[in-house]
DNA sequence: TAATTTGCCTAAAACCCTTAGGCAAATACA
DNA sequence: TGTATTTGCCTAAGGGTTTTAGGCAAATTA
Protein backbone atom coordinates (compact mmCIF):
# COMPACT_ATOMS: atom_id res chain seq x y z
CA UNK A 1 0.00 0.00 0.00
CA UNK A 2 1.44 3.29 -1.31
CA UNK A 3 2.83 5.41 1.32
CA UNK A 4 0.78 9.25 1.84
CA UNK A 5 4.07 10.85 2.85
CA UNK A 6 2.89 12.58 6.29
CA UNK A 7 5.27 14.40 7.88
CA UNK A 8 4.33 16.71 10.97
CA UNK A 9 5.06 19.44 8.62
CA UNK A 10 2.35 18.67 5.85
CA UNK A 11 0.04 17.91 8.63
CA UNK A 12 0.92 21.62 9.71
CA UNK A 13 0.73 23.03 6.25
CA UNK A 14 -2.26 21.46 5.40
CA UNK A 15 -4.02 22.32 8.44
CA UNK A 16 -3.33 26.13 8.12
CA UNK A 17 -4.64 26.13 4.79
CA UNK A 18 -7.83 24.20 5.78
CA UNK A 19 -8.04 26.67 8.60
CA UNK A 20 -8.39 29.19 6.45
CA UNK A 21 -10.82 27.41 4.33
CA UNK A 22 -13.35 26.27 6.40
CA UNK A 23 -12.43 27.88 9.78
CA UNK A 24 -9.52 27.23 12.99
CA UNK A 25 -12.69 25.67 14.64
CA UNK A 26 -13.31 22.74 11.74
CA UNK A 27 -9.95 21.88 11.39
CA UNK A 28 -9.86 18.65 13.14
CA UNK A 29 -7.68 15.27 12.85
CA UNK A 30 -10.43 13.51 10.82
CA UNK A 31 -10.93 16.33 8.30
CA UNK A 32 -7.03 16.28 7.39
CA UNK A 33 -6.86 12.10 7.30
CA UNK A 34 -9.85 12.97 5.16
CA UNK A 35 -7.65 15.77 3.40
CA UNK A 36 -4.99 13.14 2.62
CA UNK A 37 -6.67 10.32 1.89
CA UNK A 38 -5.75 8.74 4.95
CA UNK A 39 -7.08 6.10 7.94
CA UNK A 40 -7.41 8.86 11.15
CA UNK A 41 -5.18 6.86 13.06
CA UNK A 42 -2.42 7.24 10.83
CA UNK A 43 -2.23 10.77 12.15
CA UNK A 44 -1.43 9.78 15.33
CA UNK A 45 2.04 9.06 14.49
CA UNK A 46 3.11 12.29 13.05
CA UNK A 47 0.66 14.60 15.96
CA UNK A 48 0.69 13.64 19.61
CA UNK A 49 -3.08 14.22 19.71
CA UNK A 50 -5.63 17.08 18.42
CA UNK A 51 -4.29 19.77 20.40
CA UNK A 52 -1.17 19.25 19.91
CA UNK A 53 -1.65 19.58 15.79
CA UNK A 54 -3.71 22.91 16.47
CA UNK A 55 -0.32 24.33 18.55
CA UNK A 56 1.36 24.09 15.75
CA UNK A 57 -0.79 25.39 13.35
CA UNK A 58 -0.58 28.29 15.58
CA UNK A 59 2.92 28.40 15.85
CA UNK A 60 3.06 28.36 12.20
CA UNK A 61 0.81 31.49 12.12
CA UNK A 62 2.97 33.13 14.91
CA UNK A 63 6.15 32.44 13.00
CA UNK A 64 4.58 33.82 9.83
CA UNK A 65 3.07 37.05 11.05
CA UNK A 66 6.20 37.88 13.00
CA UNK A 67 7.99 37.65 9.56
CA UNK A 68 5.83 39.76 8.16
CA UNK A 69 6.06 42.60 10.44
CA UNK A 70 9.90 42.10 10.22
CA UNK A 71 9.70 42.94 6.35
CA UNK A 72 7.53 45.41 6.96
CA UNK A 73 9.12 47.61 10.18
CA UNK A 74 12.80 47.16 7.75
CA UNK A 75 13.91 50.66 7.17
CA UNK A 76 11.04 52.57 9.19
CA UNK A 77 10.34 54.33 11.92
CA UNK A 78 8.03 56.99 13.52
CA UNK A 79 4.08 56.70 12.53
CA UNK A 80 5.62 55.18 9.36
CA UNK A 81 6.65 52.00 10.74
CA UNK A 82 3.26 51.78 13.14
CA UNK A 83 0.99 51.90 9.96
CA UNK A 84 3.11 49.26 8.46
CA UNK A 85 2.89 47.02 11.18
CA UNK A 86 -0.72 48.10 11.71
CA UNK A 87 -1.53 47.16 8.02
CA UNK A 88 0.79 44.11 7.99
CA UNK A 89 -0.93 42.57 10.81
CA UNK A 90 -4.79 43.43 9.59
CA UNK A 91 -4.15 42.19 5.73
CA UNK A 92 -2.35 38.40 7.19
CA UNK A 93 -5.69 38.23 9.42
CA UNK A 94 -8.06 38.79 6.41
CA UNK A 95 -6.07 36.81 4.26
CA UNK A 96 -5.81 34.30 6.35
CA UNK A 97 -8.61 34.30 8.93
CA UNK A 98 -8.12 30.28 9.99
CA UNK A 99 -4.56 31.02 10.58
CA UNK A 100 -5.15 34.31 12.66
CA UNK A 101 -7.66 32.32 14.59
CA UNK A 102 -5.20 29.79 15.59
CA UNK A 103 -2.67 32.40 17.11
CA UNK A 104 -5.09 33.30 19.19
CA UNK A 105 -4.68 30.15 20.50
CA UNK A 106 -4.25 30.04 24.34
CA UNK A 107 -0.57 28.28 24.90
CA UNK A 108 1.16 27.20 27.99
CA UNK A 109 3.74 29.50 29.14
CA UNK A 110 6.38 27.91 28.02
CA UNK A 111 4.93 27.24 24.44
CA UNK A 112 4.57 30.97 24.08
CA UNK A 113 7.84 31.91 25.10
CA UNK A 114 9.32 29.74 22.80
CA UNK A 115 7.02 31.41 20.25
CA UNK A 116 7.54 33.90 17.37
CA UNK A 117 4.65 35.86 19.63
CA UNK A 118 7.99 37.24 21.41
CA UNK A 119 9.56 38.51 18.61
CA UNK A 120 6.42 39.98 17.86
CA UNK A 121 6.10 42.18 20.69
CA UNK A 122 9.65 43.00 20.91
CA UNK A 123 8.94 44.64 17.13
CA UNK A 124 5.86 46.62 19.28
CA UNK A 125 8.89 48.04 21.47
CA UNK A 126 11.08 48.61 18.62
CA UNK A 127 8.25 50.93 17.32
CA UNK A 128 7.82 52.76 20.37
CA UNK A 129 11.45 53.64 20.03
CA UNK A 130 10.27 56.23 17.63
CA UNK A 131 8.05 58.07 20.16
CA UNK A 132 9.24 59.50 23.39
CA UNK A 133 7.47 57.43 26.10
CA UNK A 134 9.05 57.19 29.80
CA UNK A 135 10.17 53.71 30.33
CA UNK A 136 7.95 52.96 32.92
CA UNK A 137 4.66 53.69 30.26
CA UNK A 138 6.06 51.37 27.58
CA UNK A 139 4.82 48.19 28.48
CA UNK A 140 1.39 50.02 29.13
CA UNK A 141 1.74 51.41 25.53
CA UNK A 142 2.88 47.93 23.91
CA UNK A 143 -0.29 46.57 25.53
CA UNK A 144 -2.47 49.31 24.54
CA UNK A 145 -1.10 48.15 20.77
CA UNK A 146 -1.43 44.68 20.87
CA UNK A 147 -5.36 44.71 22.64
CA UNK A 148 -6.67 47.69 19.92
CA UNK A 149 -4.76 45.60 17.13
CA UNK A 150 -5.76 42.32 18.05
CA UNK A 151 -9.78 43.76 19.28
CA UNK A 152 -10.14 45.61 16.47
CA UNK A 153 -9.69 42.80 13.76
CA UNK A 154 -10.79 40.76 15.43
CA UNK A 155 -14.71 42.40 15.46
CA UNK A 156 -13.95 43.03 11.92
CA UNK A 157 -13.18 39.82 11.07
CA UNK A 158 -16.67 38.60 13.08
CA UNK A 159 -18.43 40.87 10.71
CA UNK A 160 -19.13 43.34 13.35
CA UNK A 161 -18.62 46.19 11.08
CA UNK A 162 -19.07 44.67 7.68
CA UNK A 163 -22.15 46.62 6.18
CA UNK A 164 -22.37 49.38 8.02
CA UNK A 165 -21.50 53.04 7.18
CA UNK A 166 -17.38 53.98 6.64
CA UNK A 167 -15.70 51.17 5.29
CA UNK A 168 -13.64 49.58 7.83
CA UNK A 169 -10.49 50.12 5.84
CA UNK A 170 -10.98 54.06 6.60
CA UNK A 171 -11.57 53.59 10.40
CA UNK A 172 -8.54 51.16 10.10
CA UNK A 173 -6.42 54.14 8.91
CA UNK A 174 -7.78 56.42 11.23
CA UNK A 175 -7.10 54.00 14.21
CA UNK A 176 -3.68 54.58 13.25
CA UNK A 177 -3.89 58.04 12.98
CA UNK A 178 -4.77 58.36 16.14
CA UNK A 179 -2.50 55.64 17.86
CA UNK A 180 -0.45 57.41 16.44
CA UNK A 181 -1.13 60.90 17.86
CA UNK A 182 -1.71 59.56 21.41
CA UNK A 183 1.75 57.79 21.22
CA UNK A 184 3.45 61.26 20.45
CA UNK A 185 0.90 62.59 23.14
CA UNK A 186 0.92 60.82 25.83
CA UNK A 187 -0.59 61.94 29.25
CA UNK A 188 1.03 62.20 32.66
CA UNK A 189 0.29 60.17 34.37
CA UNK A 190 -2.57 61.65 36.86
CA UNK A 191 -2.22 62.63 40.35
CA UNK A 192 -3.11 59.84 42.52
CA UNK A 193 -6.62 60.52 43.92
CA UNK A 194 -8.50 57.84 42.30
CA UNK A 195 -11.37 58.19 39.71
CA UNK A 196 -14.88 58.22 39.92
CA UNK A 197 -15.72 58.07 43.69
CA UNK A 198 -14.10 61.45 45.34
CA UNK A 199 -13.69 59.67 48.41
CA UNK A 200 -12.00 56.76 48.05
CA UNK A 201 -8.57 55.74 47.94
CA UNK A 202 -8.04 53.18 45.13
CA UNK A 203 -3.86 52.77 45.27
CA UNK A 204 -3.02 49.14 44.71
CA UNK A 205 0.95 48.68 44.11
CA UNK B 1 -41.12 9.41 36.56
CA UNK B 2 -40.73 12.96 38.33
CA UNK B 3 -40.20 15.60 35.85
CA UNK B 4 -36.76 17.98 35.71
CA UNK B 5 -38.47 21.05 35.33
CA UNK B 6 -36.34 22.17 32.32
CA UNK B 7 -37.42 25.14 30.36
CA UNK B 8 -34.86 27.30 27.62
CA UNK B 9 -34.14 29.74 30.24
CA UNK B 10 -33.00 26.85 33.07
CA UNK B 11 -31.02 25.78 30.69
CA UNK B 12 -29.60 28.98 29.63
CA UNK B 13 -28.91 29.95 33.00
CA UNK B 14 -26.85 26.82 34.04
CA UNK B 15 -25.23 26.73 30.57
CA UNK B 16 -24.02 30.37 31.29
CA UNK B 17 -22.74 29.49 35.20
CA UNK B 18 -21.23 26.09 33.59
CA UNK B 19 -19.27 28.39 30.76
CA UNK B 20 -17.83 30.52 33.90
CA UNK B 21 -17.17 27.20 35.26
CA UNK B 22 -15.09 25.32 32.68
CA UNK B 23 -15.23 27.59 29.50
CA UNK B 24 -17.69 28.08 26.89
CA UNK B 25 -16.58 25.67 24.81
CA UNK B 26 -17.05 22.98 27.10
CA UNK B 27 -20.77 23.64 27.53
CA UNK B 28 -22.43 20.97 25.71
CA UNK B 29 -25.49 19.33 25.26
CA UNK B 30 -24.35 16.45 27.05
CA UNK B 31 -22.86 18.20 29.90
CA UNK B 32 -25.80 19.89 30.49
CA UNK B 33 -27.74 16.99 30.42
CA UNK B 34 -25.69 15.62 33.37
CA UNK B 35 -26.01 18.57 35.40
CA UNK B 36 -29.59 18.08 35.31
CA UNK B 37 -29.73 14.39 35.57
CA UNK B 38 -31.57 13.67 33.07
CA UNK B 39 -31.40 12.23 29.11
CA UNK B 40 -29.60 14.19 26.34
CA UNK B 41 -32.31 13.95 23.80
CA UNK B 42 -34.68 15.25 26.61
CA UNK B 43 -32.88 18.83 26.14
CA UNK B 44 -33.91 19.00 22.32
CA UNK B 45 -37.65 19.48 23.43
CA UNK B 46 -36.40 22.79 25.31
CA UNK B 47 -33.53 23.94 22.42
CA UNK B 48 -33.13 23.83 18.55
CA UNK B 49 -29.47 22.04 19.15
CA UNK B 50 -26.01 23.12 20.51
CA UNK B 51 -25.77 25.87 18.51
CA UNK B 52 -28.78 27.46 19.31
CA UNK B 53 -27.97 27.21 23.37
CA UNK B 54 -24.76 28.72 22.66
CA UNK B 55 -26.38 31.70 21.09
CA UNK B 56 -28.87 31.76 24.22
CA UNK B 57 -25.65 32.14 26.30
CA UNK B 58 -24.47 34.66 24.66
CA UNK B 59 -27.64 36.85 24.42
CA UNK B 60 -27.70 36.56 27.88
CA UNK B 61 -24.31 37.70 28.44
CA UNK B 62 -24.82 40.69 26.07
CA UNK B 63 -27.80 41.32 27.75
CA UNK B 64 -26.05 41.58 31.24
CA UNK B 65 -23.03 43.21 30.24
CA UNK B 66 -25.36 45.99 28.70
CA UNK B 67 -27.45 46.26 32.02
CA UNK B 68 -24.42 46.80 33.95
CA UNK B 69 -23.03 49.16 31.66
CA UNK B 70 -26.22 51.15 31.75
CA UNK B 71 -26.04 51.01 35.65
CA UNK B 72 -22.41 52.09 35.43
CA UNK B 73 -23.17 55.39 33.15
CA UNK B 74 -25.90 56.16 35.31
CA UNK B 75 -25.09 59.86 36.10
CA UNK B 76 -21.79 60.31 34.85
CA UNK B 77 -20.09 61.81 31.85
CA UNK B 78 -16.93 62.65 30.46
CA UNK B 79 -13.77 60.66 31.43
CA UNK B 80 -15.67 59.44 34.56
CA UNK B 81 -18.46 57.63 32.27
CA UNK B 82 -15.28 55.78 29.90
CA UNK B 83 -13.78 55.18 32.86
CA UNK B 84 -17.06 53.11 34.65
CA UNK B 85 -17.79 51.96 31.20
CA UNK B 86 -14.41 50.12 30.94
CA UNK B 87 -14.00 48.63 34.13
CA UNK B 88 -17.52 47.35 34.57
CA UNK B 89 -16.66 46.29 30.87
CA UNK B 90 -13.81 44.46 31.82
CA UNK B 91 -14.52 43.40 35.58
CA UNK B 92 -17.73 41.54 33.41
CA UNK B 93 -15.07 39.48 31.67
CA UNK B 94 -13.25 38.51 34.81
CA UNK B 95 -16.31 37.85 36.42
CA UNK B 96 -17.93 35.45 33.80
CA UNK B 97 -14.91 34.67 31.28
CA UNK B 98 -17.50 31.57 29.96
CA UNK B 99 -20.08 34.11 29.27
CA UNK B 100 -17.70 36.81 27.74
CA UNK B 101 -16.16 34.31 25.48
CA UNK B 102 -20.05 33.14 24.84
CA UNK B 103 -20.36 37.68 24.01
CA UNK B 104 -17.93 36.93 21.49
CA UNK B 105 -20.12 34.42 19.60
CA UNK B 106 -20.76 34.71 15.81
CA UNK B 107 -24.26 35.56 15.81
CA UNK B 108 -26.16 36.18 12.69
CA UNK B 109 -27.11 39.49 11.58
CA UNK B 110 -30.34 39.77 12.23
CA UNK B 111 -29.88 38.44 15.72
CA UNK B 112 -27.28 40.51 16.10
CA UNK B 113 -29.72 43.41 15.49
CA UNK B 114 -31.72 42.21 18.00
CA UNK B 115 -29.38 41.77 21.14
CA UNK B 116 -28.44 44.10 23.59
CA UNK B 117 -25.06 44.78 21.50
CA UNK B 118 -26.85 47.32 19.62
CA UNK B 119 -27.94 48.99 23.44
CA UNK B 120 -24.32 48.50 24.35
CA UNK B 121 -22.87 50.57 21.04
CA UNK B 122 -25.29 52.66 21.59
CA UNK B 123 -23.69 53.57 25.00
CA UNK B 124 -20.25 54.05 23.78
CA UNK B 125 -21.75 56.30 21.62
CA UNK B 126 -23.47 58.13 24.17
CA UNK B 127 -20.26 58.06 26.01
CA UNK B 128 -18.94 60.60 23.05
CA UNK B 129 -21.14 63.44 23.56
CA UNK B 130 -18.66 63.95 26.18
CA UNK B 131 -16.01 64.87 24.42
CA UNK B 132 -15.98 67.17 21.06
CA UNK B 133 -15.67 64.81 17.89
CA UNK B 134 -17.25 65.72 14.51
CA UNK B 135 -19.92 63.85 13.53
CA UNK B 136 -17.68 61.98 11.18
CA UNK B 137 -15.09 60.72 13.21
CA UNK B 138 -18.17 59.32 15.71
CA UNK B 139 -17.99 55.96 14.12
CA UNK B 140 -14.05 55.53 13.80
CA UNK B 141 -13.94 56.40 18.06
CA UNK B 142 -16.85 54.13 18.61
CA UNK B 143 -15.13 51.48 16.81
CA UNK B 144 -11.38 52.47 18.38
CA UNK B 145 -12.76 51.91 21.65
CA UNK B 146 -14.79 48.54 21.20
CA UNK B 147 -11.81 47.40 19.49
CA UNK B 148 -9.51 48.30 22.22
CA UNK B 149 -11.69 47.27 25.19
CA UNK B 150 -12.32 43.79 23.82
CA UNK B 151 -9.02 43.50 22.33
CA UNK B 152 -7.46 44.10 25.75
CA UNK B 153 -9.52 42.07 27.61
CA UNK B 154 -9.63 39.17 25.58
CA UNK B 155 -5.59 39.37 25.88
CA UNK B 156 -5.54 39.62 29.65
CA UNK B 157 -8.06 36.73 29.75
CA UNK B 158 -5.92 34.80 27.67
CA UNK B 159 -3.06 35.14 30.22
CA UNK B 160 -1.06 37.27 27.68
CA UNK B 161 -0.31 39.71 30.85
CA UNK B 162 -0.63 37.38 33.46
CA UNK B 163 2.96 37.13 35.34
CA UNK B 164 4.79 40.11 34.01
CA UNK B 165 5.67 43.25 35.02
CA UNK B 166 3.59 46.08 35.82
CA UNK B 167 -0.12 44.62 37.04
CA UNK B 168 -2.84 44.61 34.52
CA UNK B 169 -5.09 46.39 36.58
CA UNK B 170 -2.58 49.04 36.33
CA UNK B 171 -2.07 49.14 32.17
CA UNK B 172 -6.09 49.20 32.48
CA UNK B 173 -6.15 52.22 34.37
CA UNK B 174 -3.19 53.82 32.09
CA UNK B 175 -5.40 52.69 29.08
CA UNK B 176 -8.54 54.51 29.89
CA UNK B 177 -6.03 57.69 30.49
CA UNK B 178 -4.87 57.43 27.55
CA UNK B 179 -8.02 56.80 25.74
CA UNK B 180 -9.58 59.97 27.49
CA UNK B 181 -6.51 61.94 26.45
CA UNK B 182 -6.88 60.74 23.06
CA UNK B 183 -10.40 61.65 22.66
CA UNK B 184 -10.15 64.94 23.89
CA UNK B 185 -7.15 65.65 21.38
CA UNK B 186 -8.76 63.53 18.38
CA UNK B 187 -6.16 64.18 15.49
CA UNK B 188 -7.67 65.49 12.28
CA UNK B 189 -7.86 64.35 9.03
CA UNK B 190 -4.63 64.20 7.66
CA UNK B 191 -4.01 65.79 4.43
CA UNK B 192 -5.15 62.71 1.89
CA UNK B 193 -1.80 61.60 0.05
CA UNK B 194 -1.34 58.45 1.45
CA UNK B 195 1.08 57.10 3.54
CA UNK B 196 4.30 55.24 3.73
CA UNK B 197 6.20 58.02 1.39
CA UNK B 198 8.98 58.99 3.89
CA UNK B 199 9.36 62.52 2.34
CA UNK B 200 5.64 63.41 2.86
CA UNK B 201 5.24 66.62 5.38
CA UNK B 202 3.02 65.37 7.95
CA UNK B 203 1.55 68.48 8.50
CA UNK B 204 -1.45 68.06 10.81
CA UNK B 205 -3.74 70.98 11.36
C1' DT C 1 19.70 -10.27 1.30
C1' DA C 2 18.32 -10.10 6.10
C1' DA C 3 17.11 -7.28 10.03
C1' DT C 4 15.08 -3.31 11.70
C1' DT C 5 12.53 0.60 11.65
C1' DT C 6 8.74 3.27 10.07
C1' DG C 7 4.13 4.20 8.20
C1' DC C 8 -0.40 3.32 7.56
C1' DC C 9 -4.15 0.07 8.69
C1' DT C 10 -7.93 -2.44 11.38
C1' DA C 11 -10.34 -2.70 15.63
C1' DA C 12 -12.46 -0.83 19.36
C1' DA C 13 -13.84 2.22 23.31
C1' DA C 14 -15.43 6.66 24.75
C1' DC C 15 -17.77 11.01 23.86
C1' DC C 16 -20.90 14.28 21.51
C1' DC C 17 -24.99 15.60 18.34
C1' DT C 18 -29.41 14.80 16.51
C1' DT C 19 -33.84 12.62 15.02
C1' DA C 20 -37.85 9.53 15.65
C1' DG C 21 -41.17 7.50 18.15
C1' DG C 22 -43.30 6.06 22.84
C1' DC C 23 -45.23 6.33 27.50
C1' DA C 24 -46.54 8.78 31.46
C1' DA C 25 -47.24 13.03 34.01
C1' DA C 26 -49.35 17.48 33.92
C1' DT C 27 -52.91 20.33 32.31
C1' DA C 28 -57.33 21.56 30.13
C1' DC C 29 -61.98 20.69 29.61
C1' DA C 30 -66.34 19.11 30.09
C1' DT D 1 -64.09 14.60 38.85
C1' DG D 2 -63.11 11.90 34.96
C1' DT D 3 -61.47 12.22 30.27
C1' DA D 4 -58.84 14.21 26.52
C1' DT D 5 -54.92 16.57 25.14
C1' DT D 6 -50.68 18.39 25.58
C1' DT D 7 -46.13 18.29 27.30
C1' DG D 8 -41.86 16.26 29.11
C1' DC D 9 -38.57 12.93 29.43
C1' DC D 10 -37.18 8.33 27.77
C1' DT D 11 -35.38 4.53 24.66
C1' DA D 12 -33.37 3.50 20.35
C1' DA D 13 -30.41 4.34 16.75
C1' DG D 14 -27.35 6.55 13.21
C1' DG D 15 -23.40 9.37 12.48
C1' DG D 16 -19.15 12.11 13.63
C1' DT D 17 -14.59 13.01 16.29
C1' DT D 18 -10.76 11.48 19.44
C1' DT D 19 -7.54 8.31 21.00
C1' DT D 20 -5.16 3.81 22.09
C1' DA D 21 -3.48 -0.82 20.87
C1' DG D 22 -1.73 -4.04 17.98
C1' DG D 23 -0.52 -5.79 13.08
C1' DC D 24 1.42 -6.05 8.48
C1' DA D 25 4.02 -4.30 4.76
C1' DA D 26 7.05 -0.87 2.76
C1' DA D 27 11.29 1.58 3.36
C1' DT D 28 15.77 1.80 5.34
C1' DT D 29 19.95 -0.05 7.24
C1' DA D 30 23.39 -3.39 7.85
Amino acid sequence: MARAGLTPQRLTQAGAELADEVGFEQVTVSALARHFDVKVASLYSHVKNSHDLKTRIALLALEEMADRAAEALAGRSGKDALAAFADVYRDYARQHPGRYAAAQLRLSPETAAASAGVRHSQMTRAILRGYDLPESEQTHAVRLLGGTFHGYVSLELSGGFSHSAPDSSVTWARIVDALDALLRNWPDEPAHEGRGEPERADRKA
